[in-house]
DNA sequence: CAGTGAACTGTACTTTGGTGCAATTGCTTG
DNA sequence: CAAGCAATTGCACCAAAGTACAGTTCACTG
């Protein structure tokens, strides 16, 4: 997978090319010249007060091609502003190599990395400020007409996961996962697991 | 290092035993038992409707021991109930054995971790909370990037229309909707219709 | 005019999704 | 204990979804 960092001044931390050597360095006015199709991450890096979305508009960013923000100071804002541009991470400018490695390898599999600090300054903020749930969802309601398994097998479904994957992930027989489905669809009088998304999600009656 | 799963039932799951096949398999009453001060990571799952405050008190941990919550249904408040009693992690207790593995990589090197989906939903409510919008591409950026056709196509199965009654509304054949369905599935990296109508209302990627 | 791209369609194929019928296991409750 | 329900799975079958390859028409543009 490619690796791409951008800088302003494209300048390379010692410790971004001990993690990813063969990455490419660029300004950031050298982003637009890239109109590589190829698949990889994008490492920007974020100095003093500056935001993604004014720097890396989530547009320039093609199919299979992903984003991580390196903040010089990273903070609650910055994260949470990062995330909405369509990073899938966000660590310190001046991580350790290791780390920088952790980060490539839970990204290209999908998920988003946050760092712990940050993590910790995130989950406190909801923590404090949630206090209750927000959303009194439909999908309780229906849900609660369904068995254990078939309720966690219809939230799997809403989604996203294959009939495949929901075998993997329950260690199930994809039969059974049917079996599971067929039944909420008859509890729910549903059609298919397109309907049973939009009914979970609340997008529907 | 030592790994210890806890359950009420002291039931293993086999991606548990896959995943880290000389763990300890402790019920929670045995808990009490090991007071060893050796360094490792504690596996605690949780079922329904439990928290960790109540079954696994944060000063059970001594220095060099890390727990990790492997939660039956993982939400928001589940996630920060556990942050906030001390787990270094917290993750569906019917995680594939390689994400157990990564949890496992993460939290021994001092990291958090939260699964990709439960991150989403903290980060969701906390960019909510901040006033912020996360889902930003929800409909017009994605559609953006369809042509006209494409767009009143995918609209269409994000509402649950099946291809015959895309195809009866569209006065086209059912061929054609799926030559229009192929070409937005390329267009915006998706893998089929459930994640499309995911992506069109805003629930996910 | 030549080239391009959108829209449209056909044949043929593979994969995934969903149902019907049947059977086993285990736990719970009258 | 018997009855019932939840969970599980197999086999077979059909329908729907999605892909590969190929082709036409039409409008627009350099």
């Amino acid at each position: 997978m490619q690796h791409w960092m951008v800088d302003r001044e494209a300048i390379a931390l010692p410790s971004w090319q001990e993690a990813i050597p063969n990455a490419i360095l660029l300004r950031r006015d050298q982003l637009a010249a890239i109109s590589s199709e190829e698949p990889g991450i994008f490492w920007c890096r974020l100095r003093h007060g500056e935001i993604v979305g004014a720097i890396f508009p989530r547009k320039a960013l093609s199919a299979g091609q992903l984003l991580v923000v390196l903040a010089d100071e990273p903070n609650e804002l910055v994260v949470s502003e990062a995330l909405a541009s369509g990073a899938s991470g966000c660590c310190n400018t001046h991580s350790a190599p290791e780390v920088l490695r952790q980060v490539a390898l839970v990204v290209e599999n999908g998920g988003l990395w946050i760092g712990q600090s940050l993590l910790r300054q995130l989950v406190g903020s909801t923590s404090r400020l949630l206090g209750m749930r927000l959303p009194a969802r439909s999908s309780e309601d229906c849900l609660a007409l369904l068995s254990e398994r078939e309720s966690q097998v219809a939230r799997l479904v809403a989604g996203g996961a294959s009939n495949k994957e929901i075998a993997a992930q329950l260690s199930i027989t994809e039969r059974t996962v049917k079996a599971h489905l067929s039944a909420v669809f008859e509890k729910l009088g549903l059609r298919d697991r397109l309907q049973l998304s939009l009914k979970i999600n609340g997008m529907s009656i």
